[in-house]
DNA sequence: ATGCTAACCTGCGCGC
DNA sequence: TGCGCGCAGGTTAGCA
């Protein structure tokens, strides 16, 4: 579910109720998650609240005694909730805080929360993770370089987060069908002004999805459960068969490294 | 080093 | 209605 636009909508969203704020109980109820929950998380009982920050998709929620991580993987979601209201079927933790408490729902339990102690850059999920791509490190001049050599399709390569992180599975269809380049271009073949053009429409979809509130396809919402409204921008994303909005040929979809892809194969080469 | 695959899970929509 | 199938926004581990 969440991209980098829906996780930065989250972190947005609960960063206001948090910051300051004594963490009184955290309660877990379904600890299997993609990694197992470990029982350290108990240590930030009882820590101020410092920061919640965003890298990649983990969401940090930096205390004075350690750092809780967080990743939503494809069906998380995060909700500030009042502590009367009883728990779903998926909401696996709630961290409690002072009248109200944060809630994380997560169907398919691909995320993560997890504790670490010590610089937070230093995790190893987060240490070999690429430039985040709206600040200054991720340019054609980054993309250029570490594609030099590689035989593997373009999409995989933007959606690889030791490339640049936070560019999933929708908004990399977006920036390739804007760009005109086909997904399944190898990504060490494709020129300089190309890869300008291609950094630039990163940006550009990631920026305007922010300001959208993020993506909803199905279920997502922010954390005060509002839906987010970049669906309706979506050029060729899950529109597999439909005339293009540029120049009406119908959309193509190809399975690339896993994922679906969508493109046009008229306006994009 | 690079790149591909399987794996982790549940829910939903579709065709029969 | 019900059942089986395919598919879904992510990412890592493991292997060639």
């Amino acid at each position: 579910m969440p991209e980098l636009p829906e996780v930065e909508t989250t972190c947005r969203g609960i960063r206001p109720r948090l910051v300051g704020q004594v963490i009184n109980s955290i309660v877990v109820r379904q600890p299997q998650l993609r990694w197992p929950i470990p029982r350290e998380i108990q240590t930030a009982v009882g820590q101020t609240i410092s920061s919640v920050e965003r890298r990649g998709k983990y969401l940090l929620i930096a205390t004075t005694g350690g750092t809780i991580l967080m990743h939503l993987g494809m069906s998380g979601s995060l909700r500030l909730a009042s502590p009367e209201q009883e728990p779903g079927k998926h909401d696996h933790v709630d961290i409690g805080l002072e009248g109200c408490l944060l809630r994380l729902n997560d169907p398919r339990r691909f995320g993560a929360v997890l504790w670490h102690t010590g610089p937070i850059e230093d995790h190893p999920l987060l240490l070999k993770l690429g430039p985040e791509p709206l600040e200054e490190a991720f340019d054609e001049q980054h993309l250029w370089r570490l594609s030099k050599g590689r035989r593997q399709a373009v999409k995989a390569f933007i959606m690889n987060g030791h490339i640049v992180v936070g560019v999933g599975n929708i908004y990399a269809s977006e920036a390739l069908f804007r760009a005109g380049i086909l997904p399944h271009r190898q990504a060490g073949r494709i020129s300089k002004n190309r890869y300008q053009r291609l950094s630039q429409t990163i940006r550009e979809v990631l920026q305007e999805a922010i300001a959208q509130g993020g993506t909803t396809l199905q279920d997502f919402t922010n954390s005060d459960g509002q839906p987010g409204y970049f669906a309706q921008e979506l050029l060729v994303y899950g529109r597999e068969n439909q005339a293009c909005v540029s120049c009406t040929k119908a959309i193509k979809m190809k399975v690339i490294g896993q994922r679906a892809s969508y493109y046009c194969s008229n306006c994009q080469s």
